[in-house]
DNA sequence: CAACTACCTGGAGCGCGCTCCAGGTCAAGT
DNA sequence: ACTTGACCTGGAGCGCGCTCCAGGTAGTTG
């Protein structure tokens, strides 16, 4: 059962130290143990989850949102279905994102492939 | 020589029209032509510019690297090179995000497909 | 020509997601 | 025992990109 300090947590996470207090605070994460004087300790779950709580940043979830799939989370196995739920309609959102991030790509690269024949010339 | 309306001028760039006057005032675009009574008047070269700055938006580049990339445009076609540069790195930056955005897709695809499988069990 | 809607300006305000700060406490090294 | 650096809390502040508002004007419609 390996734990980790706070900046190993922020380190492995990609996550600010300030960040994980805040996250904390706002109900993202919850139980986090502690030392007998009020240090954080992180477990291998709760790394889990920090990656979770990552990979939902990193494809644009709201805050507000992932605090709702945590209390999801945390009222237990009941909510599977509800949190499968969220998760998919995210995933249709990244879909669109990725969609239309790929459709500018190839506006972008068509706009400096117009320049480069300019310098060309 | 079609011209259009500011409301049209939004319409057709999903720019809302606070945007597109708080565009033109931090010089994002310059010489918008006006009616004698003071209304924007955009032609079709302001479109076009404008799916430029909708292209760059969509791919995340900041407001303030979109003016700089503005004001060279306005110096003329000797920044085409430079120009030409930002728009690379800027091309670089947006593979870096696709290829992030297409990991985390892979691993929230992963969790939807775990959750699944407690579902069916 | 009256009414109505679209548009104008300058400036304040907002929502998001952190980030920073002051003033302190804890714990490891020497 | 002392120093040092990581960590604690509560709360303020910030940067970004708009968005909204008040108070007024333009121009189209019936």
């Amino acid at each position: 059962m390996i734990r980790y300090s706070p900046s190993e947590a922020a380190e492995k996470s990609g996550f600010s130290l300030d960040t994980l207090r805040y996250y904390e605070k706002i109900g993202l994460l919850a139980d986090i143990d502690r030392t007998s004087g009020g240090r954080r300790v992180f477990s291998d779950d709760d790394l889990g989850w920090l990656s979770l709580l990552r990979c939902l940043r990193d494809t644009g979830m709201p805050i507000a949102r992932m605090c709702r799939f945590a209390e999801l989370a945390r009222a237990g196995a009941d909510t599977v279905a509800e949190r499968t739920g969220l998760l998919e309609e995210h995933a249709r959102g990244v879909e669109a994102q990725l969609e239309l991030l790929l459709r500018q790509q190839r506006n972008l690269n068509d706009k400096i492939a117009f320049y480069r024949r300019q310098l060309a010339a």
